[in-house]
DNA sequence: TATTGTTATACTCTATAACTATA
DNA sequence: TATAGTTATAGAGTATAACAATA
């Protein structure tokens, strides 16, 4: 009757409370992004920065030449939802936009002295976050869930 | 100036475009957490089923001793959402709410005939999507992936 | 008093289409 | 014509608080 455990040949190693949904790929990847959310955010919460904030500011940081659209990309949001969260970064004055010249359709979008400042804050903290959220691995497991990790998402 | 790179070390494996945004555990599971849902979307979407309607059944059909909060903590929803996914489903014809007798406050939510046919469709349409989205991994890999990210979310 | 399911509300995010200015 | 940024809008999801029934 309960065929789904049946086409699961895992032993289900842990709590068999659920009966294998705990070991579904979209549960895992579901909650694993919930809670490391859920840290992040709590983390860099003293701050004042929220983790989509911090995230923006990183990827404009790292490349000037990126346009509004490749960050949204990065982010993983939608264009139209990257025109608020850089009005919202510019209102706060961490960042400042300005027309390429190359190409005026396309803005720079570059960061102030505050953002740059919050931006380091802020990465000192993600990178706690790291460590504590894969403190239950070992080194070379983390190492290899971030490469696991990367080579599912790069395949196109 | 770039200094956020130089707080990294690792020498940035692949693409070095965004300088090391794509190598965050951030970045990661979020985009990891959006692809399988589109895969698993458009997989799902024949046969007029949601991921997320589909896990729902898979939990209600495996413990049906789980009141609606217990399988909307393992859906990752909230349990005020929950009501309106069970409306929905109950309105397909795909489950059946009663009150638990032992307990009158807790809802029994069980599967109809249709449900189950349905379900098991879907089960093997998302073992279909594991394996695909998996495909850039041998199966140890793969296993071990499985593995890291159980332990990780295990970790209260 | 605490918990389950429920309803209501406000807020955020997503999806989509359209508009403008540039190319 | 195509693209970047922008705006508008509807729908979905989230967060929060409250309430009734039950424990």
């Amino acid at each position: 009757m309960i065929s789904a455990v049946a086409l699961n040949d895992q032993p289900t190693p842990r709590s068999g409370r659920d009966g294998g949904t705990s070991h579904r790929l979209g549960y895992l990847f579901k909650h694993v992004h919930l809670r490391y959310e859920q840290l992040t955010s709590a983390a860099l919460e003293p701050i004042g920065i929220s983790p989509r904030e911090w995230a923006a500011l990183n990827c404009l940081d790292e490349q000037h030449s990126l346009s509004q659209r490749e960050v949204a990309d990065l982010l993983g949001i939608d264009r139209t939802r990257m025109v608020a969260l850089v009005d919202e970064l510019e209102a706060k004055g961490w960042v400042k936009r300005r027309p390429q010249p190359d190409d005026r359709r396309k803005n720079i979008v570059t960061l102030t002295n505050t953002g740059r400042g919050l931006l380091q804050r802020g990465s000192r903290i993600v990178d706690e976050c790291e460590q504590e959220f894969l403190a239950a691995l070992s080194a070379v497991e983390a190492e290899q869930l971030k490469n696991a990790l990367d080579a599912v998402v790069a395949t196109e």
